[in-house]
DNA sequence: CGATGCTGTTACCCGGCGGTTACCCGGGGC
DNA sequence: GCCCCGGGTAACCGCCGGGTAACAGCATCG
C-alpha cells in the first residue's frame, strides 16, 4: 500500500511515517502543498494523507486539485481540533475521510486501511457513491459539491442506501433499520421518502428502484 | 436463522439463549474459542456472536481464524468498552459489527437480525455461465460487459436456470420454483417468458430447448 | 400563538409486468 | 401427401407496484 504523508511538521512527520512504516506501507512524505501535488503528479498512491493547516498552498487546495485531476488516491485529511466547525469542510473538497488533532497512531492506520477497502465490512466513517459523499458523524451530505438540506428521515434513508454499498435493499428491510421497529409494515411512508430524497437529490437519478425487491444506490 | 453464541459466563450465555431462542432463532453455545471453532467447523451458522474476552483462545483470535477460513457466517462482537483500541481492533479483524457491554436485549437481537440480513459484499454470489454473469444480491444480470433489464420474472427464471449450471430444468420445475407453487400446471407461461428472456439476452442462444425435457443453459 | 418544516396518510395516476390467447412453424408418424 | 403435437411468437389487456401531489397531525421555534 502506497501512502503520501503531507505535514508540515517535520519532526511529527518522520515519526508518524515510521508507524506507517512499521505497518507495512510504503510511505513518502512531502512537507508542503506544492510538494504533494509534485508528488502525486509522479506517482500514483492508495491514500494521500493531508495535513489540512499547511503553510503556502493550503490543504484545501490541494485537496480540490486532487479531486479536479480525477487522481485515483483516496485522500484522508488531518483536521485541527477547533476546525471541526469550520463551514468549509474536508468533504465539501472530496476528501474520503477526516481526522480530528490529536489522534491515536493506532487509529490513523485504522483508517487509511478502511479508506483504502471501501467495500470493507465495517463501515467507514465516510460513505462515498458516484458522486455523492455521506459524513454519518456530522451528519452532512454533499453531492457534487453541493451541500445536500436533507432531513433526519431522508438522511438516515440515504445513508443506509449507501451503507449497502450498491445491494438492494428492500422496503421492509429499509422499514425496519430506519424507522422504528415497530413501524406498521403496509405503510407508505418508505417510497414518499424515497420519493422526497430522489428531489432533492437532483439529477442525474441516483436511487433506482428494482421492482418487486426494493431500491438500490447505483455507481458504486 | 442459526446463531452460535460464544460467551464465557456460562450463566449470562444461557439467559442470552433464552432471549435469542424466544425470538425464533437456532441458539448453540460454545463456552471458550476452541468450542467455538470446533462448531463453526461443524456447522454452518449464519451469525456468529462472538465475545471479545475469552479464556484460552481470545476473542479476536476467533474472529480471524473464521475470516481466514472464509467462513460463511457472519461475526458480530461484543466489546467490553467502546474504546478507541476496541474499534480499531474490529476494524482490523474483519468483524461485521459491534455491540460494545452492556447492551439491550433488544438491541442484540436487531444487530443480529441486520447482520444477517447484510448479505454483504464481501461474498461473490455471483453465477456466471458462458458470457453471463448474474448477481442475485445486486439483481444484475450482465452479458458481455452489457447490463440486461430484466424484469422480476425474467431474472428469476434465468438465475434458476444459471443455478442449475448446465442441468435441464423442466417446465414443471420452473414452475414450481419460479412461480407460485399453486400455479396453473397448465398454463403456457413458461415458454412465453422464456421467450421474452431469449429476446433480451441476443446472441448467441444460450438457453437451448430440450424437447420434451426442458431447458438448459449452455457453456457452463 | 402563529409560522414553519417534518412526516405519515390518503387518493389517484401511470406504466409495465406477465398471463392468456391465437396463430405459426417444423418434425415425426401413418 | 396429410395430420398431430410440442414449442415459439406476437398481440392484447387486466392488474398491481410504485410515483406523486395534496393534506393533516405534530413538534419546534421565534
Amino acid at each position: 500500500m502506497r501512502v503520501l504523508l503531507v505535514e508540515d511538521h517535520e519532526e511529527l512527520a518522520e515519526t508518524v511515517a515510521d508507524v506507517l512504516r512499521g505497518e507495512g506501507m510504503a510511505v513518502d512524505l512531502a512537507f508542503d502543498g506544492a510538494a504533494a501535488l509534485e508528488r502525486t503528479g509522479v506517482n500514483r498512491y492508495d491514500v494521500v494523507v493531508l495535513d489540512r493547516d499547511l503553510p503556502g498552498l493550503h490543504g484545501d487546495e490541494v485537496c480540490r486539485a486532487l479531486v479536479a485531476a480525477r487522481s485515483p488516491s483516496r485522500v484522508l485529511m488531518l483536521t485541527a481540533a477547533g476546525s471541526v466547525e469550520d463551514r468549509v469542510d474536508g468533504l465539501e473538497l472530496g476528501a474520503d475521510d477526516y481526522l480530528p488533532k490529536p489522534f491515536a497512531f493506532t487509529e490513523l492506520v485504522a483508517r487509511i486501511r478502511a479508506v483504502c477497502r471501501r467495500t470493507g465490512p465495517s463501515l467507514p466513517t465516510i460513505l462515498a457513491c458516484a458522486d455523492v459523499r455521506l459524513d454519518p458523524a456530522r451528519r452532512t451530505a454533499i453531492r457534487a459539491g453541493r451541500r445536500l438540506a436533507l432531513s433526519p428521515k431522508e438522511f438516515a434513508l440515504l445513508e443506509h442506501l449507501m451503507a449497502a454499498g450498491g445491494r438492494i435493499v428492500s422496503a421492509e428491510e429499509l422499514l425496519e433499520r430506519v424507522w422504528d421497529e415497530a413501524a406498521d409494515p403496509f405503510t407508505a411512508t418508505v417510497k414518499v421518502t424515497i420519493g422526497r430524497l430522489r428531489a432533492k437529490l437532483g439529477e442525474p437519478p441516483l436511487i433506482e428502484t428494482v421492482r418487486e425487491a426494493g431500491y438500490r444506490i447505483g455507481g458504486c
